[in-house]
DNA sequence: TGGTAATAGTCCTTTGTGTAACTAACAAGC
DNA sequence: GCTTGTTAGTTACACAAAGGACTATTACCA
C-alpha cells in the first residue's frame, strides 16, 4: 500500500515533464509568431548554427530526434530560405545541409533571445545550482541509470 | 555575432525537453503493454490515488492540464473499468470522480514503479543532488523565473 | 558482376493535442 | 421568473507528432 511519501512532485518523469513543457511553450512564444518556426525547425536550425554544415542524420544523432521529425522540419527550412540542401559527393543518398544568409541572421538573432531567455530562467538560481541542474539534466537526458 | 560559450547542452528548455523525453519513454514502457495507458492517462490516476476523489477540473488544476485532455483520460479510464463518475449533489455540472477496485489496485501498482523507477534514475545522484534537482523543477514547473 | 543487406531520406497512415464551438447547469440582477 | 453571464464538461475540427513502409543509393561478399 502506498505510502503517501512519494508525491507526484517526488516523482522525476513527471517534473522534467511539467518544467520542460511550461519552460518550452513560454519560449516557443519568442519565435513562433515571428519566424513561424515549430520546435523541430528550432532544434535544427540550431544544430547548424552551432556545429555548421550536417547531414540529417548527424542531427537525428546528436539532437536524438526520429528521421522523419528532421525531414519535415528541413523541408520547412528550405521552404523557408533558412537552409539549403546540396547532394553528398560521396555518398548521394545523404544531402549536406547548411544555412542561408537569411538562415544565419535568424539563428544568430534566436541565439541571444534564447541566451537571454536561460538567463532570465535560471535568474534566481544561484551559479551553484545552476551548474548542478544542467549538470544533471545532461545526465538525464543521455539516458545513463536506467540503462539495463 | 553567438559566441558559442551559451550550447545546446546549457540552454534549459532543451535540457529539460531531452532530459524529460528519455525518461518518460522509459517509464511509459513499464505501463503501457501492461495497462494500455496513456500519460495522460496514468496522470489522471495517479491524482486520483494520491488524493482521493476529485473533479475533472480539479486535476486539471493541480496537474496543469487542459480540461479535453482530462475529458479524454477520464473517458478512457471509465471504459477500462478504472475509475467511476458520480455526479455532483450541489453543483449538478460536475463529476466526481473516483477509483475503483481494479483502478486502485492499478494505483498501488504503479505506485511502486514509479517509486522504484524515480529511485533507479537518481540512483547516482547523492542524496543533495537529489533534493536540489527536484527543488528546482518543481520551480521551473511553477513557471515563475519568467512571469512578465 | 550479381545478390543481399544496410543506410539516407521521404511519404503515408494513425494517433495525440489544442482551439473553438457547443450543451447543460448554475448564479445574479432586475 | 426571465435575462445575462459564467462555469463544467464534451464534441468537432484542424494541426502536430510518431512510426512503419517505401525508394534510392551504397556496401559487402561470394
Amino acid at each position: 500500500m502506498p505510502d503517501q511519501n512519494f508525491e507526484l512532485t517526488h516523482f522525476l518523469p513527471y517534473l522534467l515533464n511539467q518544467a520542460a513543457e511550461v519552460s518550452s511553450l513560454a519560449f516557443q512564444r519568442t519565435y513562433k509568431d515571428r519566424y513561424g518556426m515549430l520546435r523541430t525547425e528550432w532544434r535544427v536550425l540550431f544544430h547548424l548554427g552551432l556545429y555548421g554544415e550536417m547531414t540529417a542524420s548527424d542531427i537525428g544523432q546528436r539532437a536524438n530526434m526520429h528521421k522523419t521529425k528532421i525531414s519535415r522540419a528541413v523541408q520547412k527550412l528550405t521552404e523557408r530560405r533558412f537552409v539549403t540542401r546540396l547532394r553528398g559527393d560521396h555518398d548521394r543518398r545523404t544531402e549536406i545541409l547548411s544555412l542561408t544568409t537569411q538562415g544565419r541572421a535568424a539563428y544568430e538573432h534566436l541565439y541571444e533571445v534564447a541566451k537571454a531567455y536561460d538567463a532570465r530562467l535560471t535568474a534566481d538560481l544561484s551559479a551553484a545550482e545552476r551548474e548542478t541542474l544542467k549538470r544533471l539534466l545532461v545526465k538525464l537526458a543521455a539516458g545513463q541509470g536506467s540503462a539495463g
